[in-house]
DNA sequence: AACTCTCACAACCGCGAACAG
DNA sequence: ACTGTTCGCGGTTGTGAGAGT
């Protein structure tokens, strides 16, 4: 049988959404909070489907969402991540904590599958034959990082097999209606956005041009892969735990990890923050020959 | 100045899982 | 156990802005 419509397709607007509807949006979840979609549109008058309503609040008006580029540290996150997940998003999110799925789609489509390619097809690159670029050291590079990636997805599903009654990974915050006054800051930002006409910010001009200009190879790779400045992600080992969206991982409710658990996510967590996975994307010899590829 | 191309990102769509009756 | 509904996820598309010609 036919699936039933998420909603009545006739009359439902489409598109951007506008400040006076994100407003709408935010007062009737700060009323009743998230969840029962369906009937938000007819709450609150809103001409949309509950499935753009949803959208809407989880990836722009929910609290806590930061916006902006992405820094090395969620960008390398984001890359080892999606190695050992794959294209699970929600999943990845769950380890960023302020960022979206949706946004980390975007920037790994958009940003970081294009460097990788490129960086991928750079080392593949050779001319003669008998490339420095030696079949050896790629060889050796695929085992470690296959050998890496096994062990942590053994220290990921060892964590992820617990009871979930007892499993508390997250120390997500529980569900307050003052939580969601916040939303007022996204509304602010996004009213800001709305009449902005200033040009892009430095750092985001910087950010865009350097995908196109970049001529130091080995440079990108160790900006991609190195994490020299753990400290300064202090969010991702101390708020390890902390989840910003829904997430497969994340068992919510409870504001008191359990330190098993911890522990025994530690392999994973120390694979994701772990130095050494710069060394992998730097057995390559080539880099100097290839600069050309940017 | 006008046009075309490329990029980035917001939003949509369809599918499957979870849930309720 | 079955059926219908709702929600969440991942892939894809549409569109505006900026760059290039």
């Amino acid at each position: 049988m036919g699936r039933a419509p998420c909603c009545d397709k006739v009359g439902v607007k489409k598109g951007a959404w506008t400040p006076e509807e994100d407003i709408m949006l935010v007062s009737y979840v700060q009323q009743h909070g998230p969840g029962n979609w369906r009937a938000v549109p007819t709450n609150t008058g809103l001409r949309r489907c509950s499935k753009s309503c949803r959208l809407r609040w989880t990836n722009y008006l929910r609290p806590g969402i930061k916006r902006g580029a992405f820094t090395d540290h969620e960008e390398k996150m984001i890359i080892k991540l999606q190695a050992l997940l794959g294209n699970k998003w929600a999943a990845i999110a769950s380890y960023l904590s302020e960022r979206t799925d949706n946004d980390i789609k975007n920037y790994w489509n958009t940003h970081l599958k294009k460097k990788l390619k490129r960086l991928q097809n750079g080392s593949d690159h050779q001319p003669d034959g008998s490339s420095r670029n030696s079949v050896h050291s790629r060889g050796q590079w695929e085992r470690r990082l296959q050998a890496d990636v096994y062990t942590a997805k053994q220290a990921l599903n060892d964590a992820l097999s617990l009871d979930p009654k007892t499993t508390h990974i997250s120390n997500t915050k529980p569900v307050q209606t003052s939580s969601y006054a916040s939303s007022t800051e996204n509304i602010a930002r996004l009213l800001k956005e709305w009449v902005k006409t200033t040009p892009k910010s430095e750092e985001y001009s910087k950010c865009s041009s350097s995908s196109k200009s970049g001529v130091d190879l080995y440079g990108e790779y160790e900006a991609l892969f190195g994490f020299e400045s753990i400290e300064s992600s202090s969010n991702i080992s101390g708020d390890f735990s902390g989840s910003s969206s829904s997430s497969t991982i994340v068992h919510g409710g409870s504001t008191d990890p359990d330190p098993n658990v911890i522990d025994r996510l530690s392999d994973l967590e120390n694979w994701l923050l772990d130095d050494q996975g710069k060394d992998y994307f730097t057995d390559f010899s080539s880099f100097d020959e290839n600069q050309d590829l940017f």
